[in-house]
RNA sequence: GGUCCGGUAGUUCAGCUGGUUAGAAUACCUGCCUGUCACGCAGGGGGUCGCGGGUUCGAGUCCCGUCCGGACCGCCA
């Protein structure tokens, strides 16, 4: 070993030892005959000390180090005779008797502090400057303790880790694939997994009965801050099970990494079907952390004269309280001006101000009397000094809307805190999904997934209609609004399988062709099986309440999925292309 | 595929209705300093204003195009 201790635990205990440290040199603060540099690594600061009058020839090389030097010293602990009560080594220095330089360092394009003047971009060309700063070392240790914490828990109760492969099959169903060729069979390609999911049913098959892997999983697909195009899964599937059994499994195990990791006793996490998160928040993914229920008012506004209500399928507000006196005529305009907005979409946005002095003020005043606007108010359970929101039009359009106005005044309004956890599965979620562009259905979920018992019949015997309404046993886990896992009961039975592709628009063949592997195992035994997924680099992002989960990842690629510190992807030459059979047929610009 | 925001010193940014030699902070370099910890003081160097074109007597500033970054919509079974 090069050093004796680490940079963050030498205490008043440790006074009289000699000690030897090594580090990059945090900042060096020259004063002539004395010198100061802040030693540190991944566990903290060390004051070192420098005095010409003890040793003038490395006093005079202390005071050249620059910022992220790599430096061994040699010395005695000594107590501090100014102590700095902000930094836990802050009682003790070190009174260098011996330093080495193990490397320079050029100045860093950003400074390595915890609020570092670095931008994005040059933060993630520079990954392993910035993963030296404290606060994204932290992330990265987090996301190490989560990994172990969930691995202990699974593994308690006899989960088994199965790696699954990384080379598989491309399926056109769902997101779109990276593929990858293949050089010994010119012309065919693999793809790497949306998920392990049909390996993992294949392991319940195999009598595996309960499986969890910590997974890489790829999408070709564009992305967000909380999107990466590689990103890793807690995947986990169970045979014999209930989708109760699954629901508690995965409630114990986040309750079991958040007391754990973040000291937090979660309480029972809320059900709540799909339905009712969408009729009370517009979402399915509801950040259930404040209140501000969806109130709908199709009785107490239609049919009074307002032809934009009356015309509408919907008319639904929110309540938010206390903001009467907070909205300006400018500030109602500059958020009508928001939600009207491409992404939104909204065509207007109506309001109801329930004064201070109880007068009620609305813009649109001129077509109700206060009579009717109290109404309004009473069934939203206004107070003086709240104030509506207002939205008509086409049912789920108007709630999606609404959704996002609800969110933005949560979080105008502070109710939306980091530190606070509101987890809820959100189940029942329907089958599958019409799609009216491609005139086809679409798994809601994925094409595995089991209708619900009570909708089995409806299913395999039912009309187009009827197709529309199914239920499925699916659940998703969301908290603080963002979806951190879902999953569902999966169809364990061939005939109910090839029903399902048949409603996604598969053909016999095209079924068999990619999916044959999987009905052909449940015809040899496959029990009951279930599970889910959770979004491990959400989770981390979620449990240390921020919304990027780029701080969270070691090497995370940018908006456009390149990596910009190793420049990826990029061209290959072409003798690799002739290897692979591979021609480029490049757009012309 | 689309919308919005940004690109000026190593870095983070300011730069008004177009107008003299483009600024600040910080970082960097030099000197002084024995108790700092955001050290202090004095001095210094540092710019293709992303790139290309246009308008104009004159462009960091206005217009068009383009590249790069960020946020979002579509997309993400």
């Amino acid at each position: 070993m090069l050093r004796s201790h680490n940079c963050g635990e030498l205490r008043m205990e440790a006074v009289g030892q000699e000690v030897t440290l090594t580090g990059w040199v945090q900042s060096n603060r020259d004063f002539g005959a004395l010198t100061f540099v802040d030693l540190r690594d991944r566990y903290g600061i060390t004051q070192l000390v420098f005095n010409a009058d003890a040793d003038a020839e490395m006093s005079e090389r202390a005071r050249k180090l620059g910022r992220e030097f790599v430096v061994k010293a040699t010395g005695l602990v000594r107590e501090r005779s100014n102590k700095n009560p902000n930094r836990a080594t802050g009682d003790i220095e070190i009174d260098v008797q011996a330093m080495t330089i193990l490397n320079a360092s050029e100045t860093p394009p950003f400074t390595i502090e915890d609020n570092t003047d670095g931008g994005d971009d040059l933060r993630m060309k520079y990954r392993y400057l910035d993963l030296r700063r404290t606060p994204v070392q932290q992330n990265i240790i987090f996301r190490s303790k989560l990994a172990i914490e969930t691995r202990k828990f699974l593994s308690d109760l006899d989960f088994v880790e199965v790696e699954t492969p990384v080379l598989i099959k491309s399926t056109p169903e769902g997101a779109r694939d990276f593929v990858v060729p293949s050089r010994m069979n010119p012309g065919q390609f693999y793809a790497l997994p949306q998920s392990p999911q049909t390996f993992k049913q294949l392991l319940m098959v195999s009598g595996f009965d309960r499986y969890f892997q910590i997974v890489k999983c790829f999408r070709d697909e564009d992305l967000r801050a909380d999107r990466q195009p590689e990103f890793t899964q807690i995947d986990c599937e169970m045979a014999f099970v209930t989708q109760e059994s699954i629901l508690n499994t995965f409630e114990a195990l986040t309750k079991h990494v958040f007391k754990t990791l973040k000291g937090i006793e979660l309480p029972d996490f809320p059900r709540m079907t799909y339905d009712e998160a969408m009729k009370k928040y517009g979402s399915d993914k509801p950040d259930v952390r404040f209140g501000m229920e969806f109130v709908e008012f199709n009785a107490e506004m239609q049919n009074k004269g307002f032809a934009v209500f009356d015309n509408a399928e919907l008319v639904v507000g929110i309540k938010a309280e206390g903001q009467a006196g907070a909205f300006s005529n400018k500030d109602i305009k500059k958020l009508t001006e928001w939600m009207q907005r491409p992404q939104i979409g909204a065509k207007g946005l109506v309001y109801i101000k329930y004064n201070e002095d109880g007068s009620i003020k609305s813009s649109v005043g001129k077509f109700y009397s206060d009579e009717d606007l109290k109404t309004c108010l009473d069934r939203a359970n206004a107070k003086p000094s709240d104030m509506l929101f207002i939205l008509s039009g086409e049912a789920e359009k108007t709630r999606k809307q609404l959704n996002e106005l609800r969110l933005e005044m949560g979080s105008r309004m502070g109710l939306r805190k980091g530190d606070d956890f509101k987890p809820l599965w959100v189940v029942d979620f329907p089958l599958l999904e019409w799609d009216e562009d491609s005139e086809r259905f679409h798994a809601m979920h994925h094409p595995f997934t089991s209708p619900k018992k009570e909708d089995m019949d409806r299913m395999l015997n039912g009309d187009h209609e009827t197709m529309k309404s199914l239920r499925a046993d699916a659940y998703d886990l969301v908290i603080n609004g963002a979806e951190i896992g879902g999953g569902s009961i999966r169809i364990h039975d061939r005939a109910l399988q090839e029903k399902n592709f048949k409603l996604l628009g598969f053909t016999d063949e095209e079924a068999e062709e990619q999916f044959g592997f999987l009905m052909g195992a449940f015809e040899y035994g496959a029990p009951p099986h279930g599970g889910i997924a959770f979004g491990f680099d959400r989770l981390c992002a979620v449990m240390n309440g921020q919304s990027s989960i780029r701080d969270f990842i070691a090497f995370p690629k940018n908006n456009q999925g390149r990596d910009m510190m190793i420049d990826a992807p990029s061209p290959v030459d072409g003798e690799q292309l002739k290897e692979l059979s591979l021609g480029l047929d490049l757009p012309k610009d």
